[in-house]
DNA sequence: GCGGACTGCTTACCT
DNA sequence: ACAGGTAAGCAGTCCGCG
């Protein structure tokens, strides 16, 4: 494969494209399912799972010939094990063991175990089957023996033993499964190399591997998404889709082949319409439910992926549970439930809302695009589409209504697979290659399980023993430092004292993927930390201002893929992206990789602090913050001796009165030569606002663009007519140039202020303007300690008969009286305490008047005196 | 019995 | 179920006060 380009800009590759796109595809050649077959990759490798009846794990194949998946049962005999360091002697005394159900045989085998940094003969327990290792609730064999490797399910480890790459093209040849070849494009190569030049072999090897999963395309899947609804007597109630007592009334089903069809239930009661029901799609009535599910279920079988909004919860289980107790057949049902899943037999689900909800992917993906986790605000902000409005319950919608709701769901969770080019599908596909993930696992679990499948990966490749939980935190001890926040496990960042004022002319240092950078330069693993080398050269290698020390003789695991991986990002990617050369197909493509890089970037530090993450090493984490504050203060006071003014820093960052650039570039280079760290302009602004508190600015760039960090103004829960307050005086602010008009627009801005304090005082603002709204993030009855304002808020909705889950988004006005708050939906505008509101005013444009210089007090009596006259 | 000082809880944010 | 650090508001408690 020689032009990465062409391939990507290849479109859908469907059997049933509509008229239109078909043309397009026929002007768009080369084709990349042609040319995938051409070169041998007949399918891509989605996942692997294990098949209980046959005994078998097996590969998850999405054919391109066929567009569905393809099953590809294992050949090689491989089987259920977990390792023992006792000889096999000693575990053949051991009855319980070799008397299970479940055992098979046992191996002498041999592993390199990092944390002792020795060779170890260990036993290999074979056994007949994944859950007698472990699974059931009692009488496993790793409930039998002290065992390593024995909570890995066994599909995970299937993937990492045979080397298997998710997400990457395969074929089946002869019965067996291969992978097809992939080879990096020699100009990727060349660029690559010149990165690499002063690298280990090692890390080179681990570089060219990473690049070659980054850089093979990502073709399009076929796939259908699917909503139903389902009939419920009381409005207020979700039917609970374990129990699946009310009949499905519709189901929309939305295929990328320009499938479309809304499924409808007919029903007593409802009034028959005149007109018919104006939808771009197939409307379809069934006289029976069990008629309704069994064309459902032929429907979707034609696809090799569905997808749904919320499906492992509700839609698939409530179809699965619907039709079981409607007498289907099991095998007629192409549904699969797991405790916390569901899945599509043949096939792949996934589950939009599943990864939607996974913090990493909202924040470093999506870039808080989204804030609640709803198909309706999702929708709202990604595609500028919301749910339809419906003003009935879902039980008493005509037909029209219905199929209109229902359809109108399954186009939102569709289109959220489509937008910006399937960026969710490839980062999706991104990261099941970076974790060596399935991919229907991806989208399930969070950072820290892509970051220990990828780490188990690179273990048994290289055939290392993967320690035990225990076994780390036994060998490398506790933390040693003293948090500031109480009951933290150890100290973290350094946030510098901001010097308060309006600052001219900033520019913004911050070292490119701090952490990252420190894990790989410092060589930082759990086998690595406090190893158990005990000369010198080890032992006085310490973290600064502590007691751990770091081995000089061994390289760590997590060090060398870390840093591989933010190498590329760093070194590679982020300068790719700004190639004004590169086309736009690729340009998506990089965004892509960039970002899947970053997720997984920033939590590559974070999961070593964190006790549910299986390699959990404390004082791995521990160390990693200590030498980032060491390498920001040895950098603020290299700084100060050169003269340079520090006004602010954070974590990574720091402000710098911008007046000497030569300065700064001294000290950059400064960085790079006695730290290896890369130190870089992050921003440029032409002023910054800060008052004397942390993590709270406002910095404007010359084009006037604003940067508005911690205030409270641009929070979430902050008033509307705050907030619009709020940015009529950003807008003011992003146009001054220099301090002489700074001081001009002072006027303007109390005149903002005030007109805003005026209408207040004459109630000219709605409820909703003056409504807080805040998550209610426990279940309301949880809240046992305090009871804070909108928890109150919730209580007197409660009251009233609405139900209030956690997660809900409370919105409620102040008001004088016992309670002090109110919820929206149930104050009266006369009842607002606009004293407390007056006070909430000052506390946010204090935040910028105090660097201002300007006084909220004085600037509110000046209004009663104007008044007065 | 009351108000100020204090601590702790909670949410939303920053890196 | 990635981490720790900070701001802010409010709830609840303690303490002094002839």
């Amino acid at each position: 494969m020689q032009n990465l380009d062409e391939f990507l800009s290849e479109p859908v590759n469907n059997q049933k494209i509509s008229e239109k796109r078909k043309a397009k595809s026929e002007s768009n050649e080369p084709n990349l399912k042609k040319e995938i077959i051409e070169n041998n990759a007949k399918s891509f490798l989605l996942g692997v799972g294990y098949d209980g009846d046959k005994g078998l794990a097996y590969a998850k194949l999405y054919d391109f010939k066929s567009d569905k998946i393809v099953l590809w049962f294992d050949d090689t005999g491989h089987k259920p094990y977990c390792i023992s360091d006792q000889p096999i002697e000693v575990l053949e005394e051991n009855k319980d063991l070799v008397s299970h159900s479940g055992f098979d045989h046992f191996e002498e085998i041999e592993k390199y175990d990092p944390i002792t940094d020795s060779q170890k003969k260990m036993t290999k327990i074979v056994a007949r089957d994944p859950l007698s290792i472990g699974g059931r609730p009692i009488g496993c064999i790793r409930d039998i023996i002290k065992a390593w490797e024995a909570d890995i399910r066994y599909a995970e480890n299937y993937i990492h033993d045979r080397n298997l790459e998710i997400g990457m093209p395969y074929e089946v040849k002869d019965g067996k499964l291969i992978p097809s070849k992939f080879e990096l494009p020699d100009s990727i190569l060349a660029d690559l190399e010149k990165t690499l030049e002063d690298e280990l072999d090692e890390f080179k090897k681990l570089s060219y591997n990473w690049a070659r999963l980054l850089e093979c395309p990502v073709p399009e899947f076929m796939r259908a998404s699917i909503d139903i609804e389902v009939y419920s007597p009381i409005e207020t109630r979700i039917p609970d889709p374990n129990e699946a007592e009310y009949p499905i009334i519709c189901i929309s089903i939305i295929g990328t082949d320009d499938f479309r069809q809304v499924l409808l239930l007919k029903r007593e009661n409802i009034p028959e319409e005149s007109e018919s029901i104006s939808l771009d799609a197939d409307i379809i009535f069934f006289q029976t439910e069990k008629e309704l599910l069994s064309y459902f279920f032929k429907c979707i079988g034609k696809y090799p992926i569905i997808v749904t909004f919320n499906g492992d919860d509700f839609d698939l289980r409530y179809l699965r549970n619907r039709a079981q107790s409607l007498d289907f057949e099991k095998e007629q049902i192409p549904i699969e439930l797991g405790r916390d899943y569901a899945t599509i037999r043949k096939g792949i689900h996934l589950d939009l809302y599943r990864f939607f909800f996974n913090r990493s992917i909202q924040v470093y993906a999506f870039g808080q695009k989204y804030r609640e986790k709803s198909l309706n605000e999702i929708g709202s902000s990604l595609l500028n589409v919301g749910k339809k409005e419906i003003t009935k319950p879902i039980s008493e919608l005509t037909y029209s209504e219905l199929a209109i709701y229902c359809y109108r769901d399954a186009e939102i969770t569709i289109n959220l697979t489509k937008f910006d080019d399937s960026l969710l599908i490839k980062l999706m596909i991104l990261l099941a290659r970076i974790s060596y993930m399935d991919i229907e696992d991806v989208t399930r679990q969070g950072v820290s399980g892509w970051i220990r499948s990828m780490l188990f990966h690179e273990h048994k490749k290289r055939n290392y023993l993967i320690p035990r939980q225990d076994e780390i935190l036994e060998f490398k001890g506790r933390t040693v430092s003293e948090a500031i926040i109480k009951g933290k496990k150890y100290k973290g960042a350094i946030v510098v004292e901001p010097t308060p004022g309006v600052h001219f002319g900033v520019s913004v240092l911050d070292f490119a993927s701090l952490y990252p950078s420190v894990i790989k330069i410092w060589n930082l693993g759990y086998g690595t930390v406090n190893c158990p080398h005990e000369d010198e050269e080890c032992k006085n290698n310490k973290v600064p201002n502590m007691s751990h020390w770091v081995c000089k003789k061994r390289k760590a695991l997590e060090s060398l893929l870390i840093g591989s991986l933010r190498d590329l990002r760093v070194n590679f990617y982020k300068p790719k992206l700004k190639d004004p050369n590169l086309s736009d197909n690729m340009r998506s493509w990089y965004r892509v990789v960039s970002d899947g890089l970053k997720v997984v970037l920033n939590a590559s530090y974070g999961v070593f602090g964190a006790d549910r993450f299986a390699l959990y090493c404390p004082p791995v984490a521990e160390a990693t913050a200590a030498i980032g504050r060491y390498v920001i203060q040895n950098t603020i006071d290299k700084a100060q001796s050169l003269g340079i003014h520090v006004l602010y820093g954070d974590t990574d960052s720091i402000f710098f009165e911008s007046s000497d650039q030569m300065q700064l570039k001294n000290l950059i280079e400064w960085s790079k030569n006695s730290m290896k760290l890369e130190l870089e302009v992050d921003k440029e602004y032409k002023y910054v606002a800060l008052s004397s508190r942390k993590k709270n600015y406002l910095g404007v760039y010359s084009d006037g663009k604003v940067d508005i960090k911690g205030l409270t103004g641009k929070k979430r829960h902050t008033p509307k007519f705050i907030k619009n307050t709020f940015y009529e005086m950003i807008d003011k602010l992003s146009e001054v140039e220099s301090k002489e008009e700074f001081e001009k627009i002072k006027g303007e801005i109390k005149n903002i202020v005030k007109k805003c304090y005026l209408k207040l005082k004459n109630r000219e603002y709605s409820l909703e303007d003056l409504a807080f709204s805040i998550v209610i993030s426990k279940s309301p009855e949880r809240y046992t300690k305090t009871t804070p304002q909108h928890v109150k808020a919730a209580q007197l909705l409660m009251e009233k008969g609405i139900d209030i889950k956690r997660g809900d988004l409370i919105t409620f006005v102040k008001v004088v009286g016992e309670t002090g708050v109110k919820p929206v939906s149930l104050a009266s505008i006369n009842e607002i305490d606009s004293q407390k509101y007056v006070e909430y005013i000052d506390s946010i444009f204090d935040q910028v008047f105090d660097p201002m210089d300007i006084d909220f007090q004085e600037l509110i009596g000046a209004t009663k005196l104007e008044k007065f006259f």
